[in-house]
DNA sequence: CTGTATCCACTCAGATACTG
DNA sequence: CAGTATCTGAGTGGATACAG
């Protein structure tokens, strides 16, 4: 994802209406959401807080997604400062994941659109047969 | 995206707290508007509802976007029946487009996303900073 | 237990050129 | 004007193997 810094260059990009510059929060915020397990992370936590969940608990928990993909969404959202990490020095080590402050300030926003999502799929879902069929 | 079926079948999954399954409502939402353009999109149409809004203008609105990016997000909005299409048929063929109320309805949900990103990209900036320093 | 490294397939997104 | 077609590079995500 990463912005783009401006893509072609093709104009001088001075546009009044436009909501591409300056680098705008919400594309920067999305962009963090839009990967496939980053919303499904934060849920899972939420629903845990303020409790803290190890490493091995959270692949349970988010089934289907692979070691690589779940250290990677956790790393990237412990450097947003969404998540933090716990680390006990035992042998073997154990981590435990949970969400900060700032994550839990998202669950609520992110529940807004879960529960339009879910009030509208239907809807969606009939939508797309009917196009697909023309 | 399209819901990968299951992934590995390492497990059976039956998981309780497994959020993977069944196909989860907020995942398929949350995969429409993880594109790069869908969210800008609906907010550039959700700006000038309930007017319509010409392909060309909407290239001008959303600069940065290419002629692909942009017709290819339109449809598949349009498949999802949150933007509505109309056709004139002149020469050459001048094409509107529109939210549709399911698309409109979306505007609200993503505003509140809106909202939490500008009050908290600074946050997000700094915890990244910090982060990428250590 | 909690990762990292590598390889690979697939999709995304941009540039460019062409059509009705 | 409003697209479509094609090519290409970059990024995403999975499988597997290995390490502290």
């Amino acid at each position: 994802m990463t912005t783009p810094a401006r893509a072609t260059g093709a104009r001088p990009d001075d546009s009044p209406g436009d909501l591409f510059n300056p680098a705008c929060p919400t594309r920067q915020v999305l962009d963090r959401l839009s990967g496939k397990w980053e919303s499904m992370l934060i849920k899972v936590l939420a629903g845990a807080a303020p409790g803290e969940v190890r490493f091995a608990e959270l692949r349970r928990r988010v089934s289907g997604i692979s070691q690589k993909m779940l250290s990677q969404t956790l790393r990237s959202l412990e450097r947003d400062g969404l998540v933090a990490r716990r680390v006990e020095p035992t042998v073997p080590p154990a981590v435990h994941y949970s969400l900060t402050p700032l994550g839990l300030s998202l669950d609520g926003p992110l529940d807004v659109l879960r529960q339009w999502a879910e009030r509208h799929v239907v809807e969606i879902e009939t939508a797309r047969t009917r196009y697909d069929e023309a």
